[in-house]
DNA sequence: CTGAAAGCGCTAACAC
DNA sequence: GTGTTAGCGCTTTCAG
């Protein structure tokens, strides 16, 4: 591989002046400047890198790391992080913290080959984001009440949304609702949760044991819980699934028994994915705002990385969108008659 | 920042011990390396990625390049790749190409930042990828057919796409068929359009220009020449969108106007796009084999970088996945009786 | 305008 | 086992 000293000797000038010549300063002659780039073409030269990055102890890159990177939920928050990093002039590149505390995502923060991190990803520890992030090392932790030097956060009202939805169905006359919640561990659950009960204590309805089922947040998990429900024999009039994936997996089972959704049973989810408006029936479910949080977390990593004041933790309000999958009761009966 | 040398110093060692303490060597005494580890907790030290990579000269890193990371197709793509690249210890970064000769994509593979690189990005010229790959930095292209040292493609049968897409709309006895291409300059628009007029001819049946448009593989774009396509009167009996996206908004063109898919037109797809199985009707379409050919990317790019011998390209077969929006033309007349 | 030289932080011979 | 040292390839003073 050519390096900068072959275009040098090559071109007959110091290693200096080849350099100023490739970063286009304007103090080598033209002809010089010339005689440089023809070398290295000639050489089919490419800058290393990480010398570069190494001498200027800056990498002008920012990472977004996230659970899976696979997952398709994050198109919207991507799509703004980026525009967001390409706008302040920054390279993103995404990782995945698949693999834990060897993942590629924790290598990226210990060995801190990138400028500043937004992480969505639930199995980095808080401790590895505490070590990690410093004033010169700025990282926004999404959904996560996480804060330290160098580290803020950013969380949607997840309270809120568990209010909104289970709100929602008690306006439409709903009593017996079911919650399926998500992993036993995850904060968004537990908040959506919470914001399940108060809805529900405020209508003075009782949350039924044997409706709350925990359906992991994969559509699979969605499905079997609900499979199981129906055959215990008596349903609630609605359900209220912890996230749309659940739903889905939800309704299909709900169908495959020949109930009807919403005729039967009410559903609401959340999240908003883009699969929701798309199933039979389009899905009405509680709206995450990825392209507002996404924005924000890189406005916040920037200001940061300029060494700008800001808060060290920001809460999202979330809204309903009412698509097709709840019907209020008073309907659902006329139409019986 | 603390760096290995004020490890080393607050440790009482030499640098070159406090490294292979640090990295695990096991010729340090026990004793020696908890000091430095102890050392080390204490300045909270962090090893610089770049320093590192410099002296190896390897990074153990691959780059997956996307034209636009938050496209929601790829994520099969993406896992398979991450699981191949896992598998081998290796790290995966993802990066888009977005803005083109500037975008952290060219970056990347300029500057040598990773180890090799699958690329699935058409607004990376070939020249680029030329240019780049050579045997130490080998490139897997997707979806194109240049090769070159160090750089090998793999694409799909999109021309037996489009035959058996096309075909399956003429065994359902289909004669006026429209095809929706996409951008003119696409490679795999052409070989889709090329099966398409194969099978065409094979059956003795002929292409109508006004019913070859361009829906610029967009939603939209499908919607709206498809609206167009209904007002100018005459229909076809099938449709062939040159991919998922534009026969989704197709079909909405298509309802809106009260016609029904499939009693009235048959459509069908090509990708399978993970909203393929779940609009109304569940559309069929040519399935893209996402999982198969980013798995052989992962594989392949490994090969070369441990210097196997390896074809230069590679071209996966394509598959027909029958869902609801064809229908033959004896059941739609029947049904009309 | 050009050249010599000092490192950036780390690894890996090599010598003790 | 541990210390010394020579770079990896680049940028960037500082002299000339």
């Amino acid at each position: 591989m050519a390096t900068i000293k072959d275009v040098a000797k090559l071109a007959g000038v110091a290693i200096s002046t080849a350099s100023y010549a490739l970063s286009g300063d304007r103090r080598v002659a033209a002809k010089t400047k010339e005689k440089v780039l023809e070398a290295a073409k000639q050489l089919n030269y490419r800058k290393n890198g990480f010398a570069m990055d190494l001498k200027r102890s800056r990498t002008n890159t920012i990472a977004l790391i996230l659970t899976d990177l696979s997952g398709p939920y994050y198109s919207e928050l991507i799509r703004s992080v980026q525009d967001v990093a390409l706008s302040n002039g920054y390279d993103l590149v995404a990782c995945s913290s698949m693999g834990g505390k060897e993942s590629t995502a924790v290598k990226f923060l210990r060995e801190k080959r990138v400028d500043g991190a937004i992480v969505l990803a639930h199995n980095i520890t808080d401790e590895v984001l505490l070590q990690t992030a410093s004033s010169n090392f700025p990282i926004v932790a999404m959904d996560r009440v996480t804060t330290g030097e160098g580290l803020i956060s950013i969380v949607v009202d997840g309270e809120l949304g568990g209010y909104k939805a289970t709100r929602h169905l008690i306006d439409h006359g709903h009593q017996s609702i079911a919650f399926v919640s998500g992993p036993a561990n995850s904060y968004d659950n537990m908040l959506r949760y919470q914001g399940y009960l108060r809805a529900m204590h405020e209508a003075g309805l009782e949350e039924k044991a044997k409706w709350r089922l925990s359906g992991n947040f994969v559509r699979d998990g969605g499905y079997k819980v609900t499979k199981m429900m129906m055959m215990q024999g008596e349903l609630p009039s609605a359900i209220f699934y912890g996230n749309d994936e659940m739903a889905i997996g939800g309704i299909k089972a709900i169908e495959e028994e020949s109930y009807s959704v919403p005729d039967d049973i009410s559903v609401i989810g959340f999240d908003d994915i883009q699969l929701a408006e798309y199933i039979n029936p389009p899905l009405t479910t509680i709206r995450q705002p990825m392209h507002e949080s996404g924005s924000l977390a890189g406005h916040l990593l920037f200001q940061m990385l300029n060494d700008q004041e800001v808060n060290d933790s920001y809460k999202l309000k979330v809204e309903l969108v009412e698509r097709k999958s709840v019907k209020s009761v008073e309907e659902v009966s006329k139409s019986l008659i």
